[in-house]
RNA sequence: GGUCCCUUCGUCUAUCGGUUAGGACGAGAGAUUUUCAUUCUCUAAAGAGGAGUUCGACUCUCCUAGGGACUACCA
């Protein structure tokens, strides 16, 4: 019988969550949905001087924002707890015990000095079977000068006693049998009495264990200790309830070579983590996601295909439960993903236009208060649904010009300007003027706004019903001066449209405003 | 340095021994257009290199090269 899927996601509170930690939690996610299994939210504080006040909040409301919901956890609950490990040294105090009963550790007495004194001296060295009995341990001592130097207060440390000469085979979910041999394995510390926590290793296998986990899925940079965890696993006498392993492949920078850094975001300008954060030590802020105007679909969808992708089972727009239902571990793809960020924006763009107009006004109306506007949702709403297929100009890294399609609401002040603010002056040098205002416009468009004064319904229907036959029988083609004064340039939306959003009053005098300024 | 992982268009990837090597982002061209666009259509663009195995290799094996990770009393 198969027992029920539990995976795990258990960040380390030391700062704001990594976009390639938001992944892999996506992918723990998703596994378990799929299963019909548990998520379980584990903090993996053992290293008590890295703690940061307020980064395991940022984690919880990051993956709140997300829409990755956990089942059991810190803050969630759940009958496997405590689910933060600086609320479990018993039980990791009561298993570190088991392991020196039965003679698979042993208690160090080398400080991290005399450590490094010896990386210094020795190179490449390593504690390990090749080592360990120079060095001062409950192997090298007696007995009663081990209690003796406990007794005495002494800071210790217990590590994992690996027997050389073995091949450790770890099976992995994408990456097939990798097998170390244990002899390149250092006796790793698994516990310190100076803050009587374990480390990472021990904890991870403890609480896996104890907490039921079936499938660990984690980055690739644990593939190399897999082992280690398998030789613990088998240590506790746990080897037939191990958990199956998945290392995902990373995430790689845009351009150059290197895993992805928060550098890599700052000079190309898109966020690595989810949320704004603000560094309570160093006051910086970094980006989020979320303040630069992504949707959480977006960048889910986003995510979710760098690694993996559902072949020709479905294009790449897939909403949270469409990726659910065709996730599969065994395809995801073996080598590192580098970080397309323009096609993140792609993405947020088509979901952008998903939406219906109206969702686009809390983000657009703060990016119009910003500049001391205030329009109402539905003067919003008809704005987006004129401008919102537009395209804008931004640098990219090299610092070329480029243009892509509006990708946030913020994209769109600088074309929907002209929408609130009149024209104050007009750029002879402009092309589009040039091409556009040339002898005889200016009466051209006084002529123009005169039978505009006349239209009785200002409406798109009405504009067009009147002013269409008008153009025809004058043999006119006022569309382009008629931009030059409502918007003073070459861009913009339809022109009755415009009009009627502007109003007859507003419309008359910018062309009144031109006329004079051009001549 | 050592150990392990990886290698298909510029990027993310499909292919699980037999295909004109497919799609998406990006790029280019054309059509449409009341400006800029959108949209639509089209185009260019790839199996790192070398040996094998096989009737046949992008797919399996080995070597080389390149990239990545790990190598703490951090996770």
């Amino acid at each position: 019988m198969d027992k029920k899927v539990r995976v795990r996601f258990a960040p380390s509170p030391t700062g704001p969550l990594h976009i390639g930690g938001v992944r892999t939690a996506l992918y723990n996610y998703l596994f378990a949905r799929q299963h019909g299994g548990d998520l379980i939210f584990r903090i993996e504080d053992t290293d008590s001087t890295r703690f940061v006040p307020g980064a395991e909040e940022y984690i919880i409301e990051s993956f709140k924002w997300l829409g990755i919901q956990f089942d059991e956890g810190v803050s969630f609950g759940g009958d496997h707890g405590p689910y933060r490990q600086s609320e479990r040294r018993d039980i990791y105090k009561k298993y570190v015990q088991v392991l020196l009963d039965n003679g698979k550790a042993y208690i160090a007495f080398d400080t991290p000095e005399e450590l490094d004194a010896k990386r210094k001296e020795v190179e490449n060295f390593q504690y390990d079977a090749s080592t360990r009995l120079q060095m001062r341990n409950s192997l090298t001592l007696a007995p009663e000068e081990v209690t003796r130097l406990i007794e005495e207060g002494h800071q210790y440390v217990v590590r994992f006693r690996i027997e050389p000469g073995r091949d450790v085979e770890v099976d992995d979910l994408i990456r097939g049998k990798v097998v170390i041999n244990s002899s390149i394995l250092d006796d790793k510390v698994l516990y310190k009495s100076a803050d009587e926590l374990p480390t990472y290793h021990l904890a991870n296998i403890v609480d896996d264990h104890l907490m039921e986990v079936t499938h660990v899925i984690r980055g690739e940079e644990w593939l190399p200790s897999a082992p280690l965890h398998v030789l613990l696993y088998e240590a506790f006498g746990w080897a037939d309830t191990m958990p199956r392993f998945a290392h995902l492949p990373l995430l790689l920078k845009p351009i150059g070579n290197g895993k992805l850094s928060k550098r890599d975001g700052d000079k190309l300008g898109f966020p690595v983590f989810p949320l704004e954060w603000h560094d309570p030590k160093s006051g910086e802020v970094s980006s989020g996601y979320r303040e630069k105007g992504y949707l959480p679909q977006a960048v889910v969808n986003f995510l979710a295909l760098l690694g993996w992708n559902p072949g020709e089972a479905h294009d790449e727009m897939m909403t949270l439960e469409e990726l659910v239902q065709y996730f599969d571990l065994s395809k995801c793809s073996k080598n590192g993903a580098k970080f397309d960020y323009v096609k993140a924006a792609w993405f947020n763009h088509q979901y952008l236009l998903q939406q219906p107009d109206e969702a686009w006004a809390p983000a657009y109306g703060k990016v119009l208060a910003e500049q001391g506007i205030t329009a109402s949702v539905s003067q919003m709403a008809e704005v987006v649904r004129m401008m919102k297929t537009k395209v804008i100009e931004y640098v990219d890294g090299q610092g070329n010009k480029k243009k892509r399609n509006i990708s946030f609401a913020s994209d769109l002040w600088p074309l929907t300007k002209f929408f609130f603010v009149a024209p104050e002056a007009f750029d002879l040098e402009d092309k589009f003027i040039k091409k556009n205002w040339k002898e005889g416009t200016a009466d051209e468009m006084t002529r123009f706004s005169q039978r505009l004064a006349a239209v009785e319904t200002w409406t798109v229907e009405g504009l067009k019903a009147e002013i269409d036959p008008w153009v025809e029988a004058e043999q006119l083609r006022p569309w382009n001066a008629w931009r030059v004064c409502l918007v003073g340039a070459g861009q913009g939306p339809d022109m009755y449209e415009l009009a009627a959003f502007l109003g007859k009053e507003e419309t008359l005098q910018r062309m009144k405003f031109a006329i004079t300024q051009l001549g």
